[in-house]
DNA sequence: CGGTAACTGTGTATGTCATACACGAAACTG
DNA sequence: CAGTTTCGTGTATGACATACACAGTTACCG
């Protein structure tokens, strides 16, 4: 079954992410293509979140029907794929910024998270498989650059660029679901009156005092919505420069 | 509809992660509890998933049928709050060790990361709302508590427990989904041998000479499980002495 | 003590979803 | 032109969450 020109044969989906199905020359001209599928899913889960995104509901969108979609799909998960992977194509003109590792690294951090920030239903992605899709590899690529002479060795870096994507999407998870409780519900959610309402004084002293100090206080719209973001970025930052400055000679 | 001792009434779910829903007097005696109903949907998600998981499983599992559960549970997603906030019982167990904040957040942070490994299942839970159940509280009650006396302001304390927790959570999901990978598929995927297929030298520098060089191996078995989430950690607590330090007057 | 209201467990029904399967039409290949 | 693919589609299946109504059960009230 080896292809004498592939000599790994790449597992199911991710044939496709990389452009290298078989496309059969027989039968009828196709009606439709991967890439508008895809399209026509990023819209609708950005319009109405990804939990709107149903096989059904893209047919609809695209003009055909349900079962026609899965000529060009296998599965819903790897429309799913397709879509994370589509949602970061801007990585290709995003070019690093700065002279030193970490203006670099945060100018990289901080267009992931404005990715993500873009397409905010990335965030309600199951995110099964390791990242293996172009545009994820693409993403690492240039941040390996923005590490390039650190002197740190290739799996520390491969770590702390984990470290911060990884964050991105929890930071924008939190933000996202943040704002949803405030308003969807029927009742907008008030964290902090929960939280005083459930916190006892002697059973959590220390949240006590933060829930009543105001501190866990939303800090309402205007501010610069990044700002809790780029706190937990520049504690990693410093992080990161002393890990680099201890594999200095 | 405001109860007189109760200002503030909590959001549904909440009051019964709480104990403060209202239990009726009269009518038959349930022969169920909630207790029970989580206990078996805890002990179904740890041997199959949580995707195995469902309301006519969890019955099943009780002996009853998948409507009576909704004599205990308004919803699935309540269900799976309370899974959440009893997989972390053991945090009222739990105990801080070391004298320096450092070491204090890092038995914190090895203790959340050792909790969901015991029930790994949690990595597949959709968190849709902010953590405001019991456990979750407890955990920052205890994290605060590290860092009590760093100079730190609530706000930053806040915070930087949410990184490291979020980090946590992040961390044992790739671990887990590495792992689903490696032993569950039809064919194992190898993730280096994909990597090596995909990466052309010319469009990923870097990466290639990463796939190539071993770096982004797998460490096999016997090692550390927790290996990288310790480094990762480090570079977290490095980074929080340096904040602590610039607190400082 | 009898009525009534609240509560329990259950069976049935509905709607949504992903997806398997088979059929007829279309287009390329030899 | 005959055979082989591939396309778009209709239909069917099996999970699943959950609404609803019913009958039996228990506690409280007069």
């Amino acid at each position: 079954m080896a292809e004498p020109d592939d000599q790994t044969v790449l597992p199911p989906g991710l044939d496709l992410l990389w452009g290298r199905r078989e496309v059969g020359r027989r039968g009828p001209k196709p009606g439709l293509n991967v890439d508008a599928i895809v399209a026509a899913a990023i819209d609708i889960a950005n319009a109405e979140g990804l939990a709107a995104v149903s096989m059904a509901r893209v047919a609809k969108a695209v003009g055909f029907t349900t079962m026609s979609l899965y000529r060009y799909v296998t599965n819903k998960d790897e429309l799913l794929q397709l879509m994370w992977n589509a949602s970061a194509d801007g990585v290709m003109e995003f070019e690093l910024v700065g002279d030193t590792a970490r203006t670099r690294l945060r100018s990289w951090a901080m267009a992931q998270r404005e990715a993500i920030a873009r397409n905010i239903w990335i965030v309600q992605m199951p995110m099964a498989t390791p990242p293996l899709a172009p545009n994820s590899l693409r993403w690492m690529e240039v941040g390996l650059e923005a590490l390039d002479g650190t002197g740190l060795d290739d799996g520390d870096k491969m770590r702390i660029l984990g470290l911060i994507s990884s964050h991105a999407l929890i930071d924008a998870r939190m933000a996202y679901d943040a704002q949803q409780a405030m308003g969807a519900g029927a009742t907008p959610v008030d964290y902090t009156a929960i939280l005083r309402e459930v916190v006892e004084e002697e059973r959590f002293p220390q949240l006590h005092r933060v829930a009543w100090s105001g501190a866990a206080d939303d800090p309402g719209p205007g501010g610069d919505p990044f700002a809790e973001y780029r706190f937990d970025l520049e504690v990693m930052l410093d992080g990161i420069e002393v890990l680099i400055e201890r594999a200095r000679p």
